[in-house]
DNA sequence: TGACATTTGTTGCATTTGCAACGATACCAG
DNA sequence: CTGGTATCGTTGCAAATGCAACAAATGTCA
């Protein structure tokens, strides 16, 4: 059956997550799941370029190009050639950025309180522990897509 | 931190598997996600209708449509209308349809083992949980996409 | 130095996607 | 019956996606 397909349900209740969540960003900002994920990381990572992006939250390096494109022309993210390498780029957030994510990451961070809330601690802490060896599984695996350098498993706290 | 983002979090590792998956029945078939699905679900319910099968398996009508018209291209499946309703199809899988996912079917049902294999069978009821839990969260939220009806909390077991 | 390989970001392009609109059929109230 | 409504499957179309190719810049090694 397929609805007990394990990758088919993680499929599932992944996509239902993405899309509400997506509400939450697309609605007070317009912005696309790609481009919400360049922003969270910019507020993080200061002043990175478009591969260490890349690299860092699942997606492709056109996909973070074209993100980083769109949010330049609204203003939101501001992108100037690095001073040492030519190649680069030196991405950042602009004050009109800030000012939109600050306005974004409180209703989306009350999102994930809210699905967390439905867990008890101890549900918390195992599904950390089943997706980090969900991920080993494929980490073995040659033909599995590599895991992004950032999605290694966290220890630091905040 | 983005890593530690429970939405984001649960999106890689979905996208990883479903990746992972893919090359199984991609390779071995030329099919994409939507067709499996069908093609998955069409084992079970012998004879289904478009509607029917968009309910069941997480894909909007027309990729439903247009899976099973390239389904029927590629002789795996046959659409003829239903006697009782006219507007109805009758959507079933030939025998080659029939051959082809005896094919691949094991080694998926293998892959979802070897993931499964990865969890104690505390853990594996865990995720179950886990994720039924994760799903009221937006059962109960009118803004999320609802839920489809398969997908609801199994309990036969096989 | 200079030829060659690597890396970085962008662009092209074919395919897929999501959503709305559509024609066709069935249902339903009067 | 008959006009209006709902449902079914398909199609149109703009946007997103994935992948490969590309130019520019850097690194490397003789």
């Amino acid at each position: 059956m397929l609805a007990e397909f394990l990758p088919y349900r993680i499929a599932v209740l992944s996509e239902r997550i993405s899309r509400r969540l997506s509400l939450i960003y697309g609605a007070e900002a317009g912005i696309s799941m790609a481009e919400w994920r360049v922003m969270v990381h910019l507020a993080r990572c200061r002043e990175v370029s478009v591969r260490e992006i890349h690299d860092c939250v699942n997606l492709d390096k056109p996909r973070v190009s074209r993100a980083v494109s769109r949010l330049t022309e609204a203003g939101l993210v501001a992108k100037t050639g690095s001073a040492t390498d030519q190649r680069l780029l030196s991405i950042s957030l602009t004050e009109e950025g800030q000012g939109l994510l600050a306005r974004i990451l409180p209703p989306a961070r009350a999102y994930e309180r809210r699905l967390l809330h439905a867990l008890s601690p101890e549900e918390q802490a195992m599904l950390s522990t089943i997706m980090e060896k969900l991920h080993r599984v494929m980490d073995t695996d040659p033909d599995a897509r590599p895991r992004s350098r950032l999605d290694l498993p966290r220890d630091a706290a905040e």
